[in-house]
DNA sequence: CTTGACAGTGCATACGTAGTTATTTAGAGT
DNA sequence: ACTCTAAATAACTACGTATGCACTGTCAAG
């Protein structure tokens, strides 16, 4: 048998009122009696029922999150966010689909609940189902879906700005011929990142040609390391889409005798904890998942309902590898 | 405002609980009844009340899992258990804990939520904070933490098998001298794996001095094997306690020079997704995760309400990657 | 035609809490 | 001593659903 707050009530003394105010809003109960009520809950074991407050005070206290079930970068950004989550006394509720076909599904559970908030991930949910999760009292953050602006509150990092920096500096090492490895082209994300990498290079007379992966993994990156080899004129640098399918292309570019990056240049994006790990030291674009975990929650928790849809484009940070260390200079 | 069952009965015409019934119980329900009351739910846009729904059946459907922020070797555990959940129509609430010490707090918030089970992973939870969560009512596993033993309900993969198998294979290829570099000597599961590896080498006479890498990470791995460069005799083998050391360990050693599998074999413990890319291609024991999560569900929801502590080890299997190919034989 | 079984439905209630309103108590001012 | 006010607490109700119980109607067996 649970512990109720009537029966710290009867222990203590008091109503079960007072016995709820102790635990939600202390400063409305002398002090004495707070500490009577305090033990004698000490005393039973008694934890307030997470359930029954959330029926009746309209909040959860909890944040969901839609994202694909496999993902590198995904498990980053959540890791993030239920940490500070936690600080604040909240919890994250996972809703992971398998792939595109599925997000139907998992929206659909993410109704049943009365969450406080919701963060939309992945590029790859489309936006009829975006647009599916306005509904009055639930506050929904689309994360890193270019997608989504105009349509939801929108964080990302800026993919543009992010894609040209990287070209710039992988110009600046003096390539003549590029290709940008492309995760999924029909993702926003991914098209924006090909468009400003493209555009840099194409402002230094550098084409730059795009080649689908055709997934968001390693593998992805790995066997599309194989198309490029077997390819006519082979770039002296190669643009990965994300940094899983970069460090998938450089494994795949040295398993057919390349040296990354003494015969090819090998630039990722996201900045996941792998790229900087000895083995391939990867030039990328880390993403300051920090930053848009705090913007995202600030949109969730703030109480100014805006009018207009708030969008942050938060700045990225270029980190300098070997990947793009050419020669001995 | 919210659609409630009241108004859907209301516009249906029939009773708040026949309502009810449609969505909980449908075969009590006779077929005409039922379609006009999806009809009724659905033109009101009515999506029942998961919070109202659990405070009544005292069953919240949701399951969750205390484990520790930073590790890759959960996140693939959380990713299979939350797929798996999900169709069961589950949801998984995580309550991440950032070291040791913030154990206590996760633990706390767990209480609040009358979750139907609770997956404890993390061999750095003590033993004390172990036994508070036995709780009547709700159904706690211990995932892949020995410690549990006799206190909890505990689902891992055979650590000491799967060691000594490791070792086995090492052994086989012709060395003559050994090193375990071990995670946190405090952990549990490091303890049986290092004490299975160290028995099978000593069987074949071959010595393996433990070395504590002082941590879970890749960081830690790589630092360690500074210390291993260092030292007096270089070993001929080197066994990581997780892949993730592993793969660190790999990096720093061939920083130091070092050639794997060359001059140094080395193996790791858990099968993760990095450790089978090209660029490390890892020898290591792949735990069976989905079989480790379908156990772990099976407990957490088996009706049969065991008076004995179920306690199920399961084998891994040992993955043979080229840091343990030696020359070209 | 009666009876019993049973499917289908409505009524009423309870889950455990938070907040609203009403009541009591204490403290200060004259 | 007597009001007046503010603080502290109690009584009560609602959040939205599930379910036991009672009731109605249908159908088959006797």
């Amino acid at each position: 048998m649970r512990v109720t707050s009537h029966d710290v009530a009867a222990e203590a003394g008091v109503s079960q009122a007072t016995v709820a105010r102790v635990f939600s809003s202390p400063d409305k109960v002398a002090l004495a009696t707070q500490k009577r009520v305090r033990e004698a809950a000490a005393k039973l074991g008694y934890v307030p029922n997470a359930i029954a407050r959330s029926l009746k005070s309209q909040r959860t206290d909890i944040v969901g999150a839609v994202v694909p079930a496999k993902s590198e970068y995904w498990q980053d950004v959540l890791t993030a966010l239920s940490r500070r989550l936690a600080e604040q006394g909240k919890q994250l509720l996972l809703f992971p689909f398998a792939d595109a076909d599925h997000v139907e599904e998992a929206l659909d559970s993410v109704e049943q609940y009365r969450l406080d908030g919701l963060v939309l991930a992945s590029s790859t949910i489309r936006p009829e189902h975006l647009v599916r999760m306005r509904r009055p009292g639930l506050r929904v953050v689309a994360f890193n879906q270019p997608a989504a602006s105009g349509l939801l509150p929108l964080v990302m990092v800026d993919n543009d700005a992010g894609a040209r920096d990287l070209a710039e500096h992988v110009a600046a090492q003096g390539i003549g011929t590029a290709a940008f490895v492309g995760t999924v082209a029909s993702a926003s994300t991914d098209q924006i990142r090909y468009r400003g990498a493209a555009s840099a290079l194409a402002d230094r007379g550098i084409a730059c040609p795009y080649v689908e992966a055709g997934g968001f993994s390693y593998d992805a990156g790995y066997k599309a390391a194989a198309r490029i080899l077997d390819g006519a004129d082979r770039p002296d640098a190669v643009m990965g889409g994300s940094d899983e399918v970069a460090l998938g292309l450089i494994d795949g570019l040295r398993t057919g005798g390349l040296d990354v990056p003494g015969d090819v240049l090998v630039t990722g994006f996201d900045g996941l904890p792998q790229a900087s790990w000895a083995g391939y030291d990867l030039t990328t674009l880390v993403q300051p998942i920090g930053v848009l975990v705090d913007a995202t929650l600030a949109i969730i928790f703030d109480d100014a309902r805006d009018a207009v849809q708030p969008e942050r484009i938060v700045p990225g940070t270029l980190r300098e590898g070997k990947t793009t260390r050419r020669g001995n200079g």
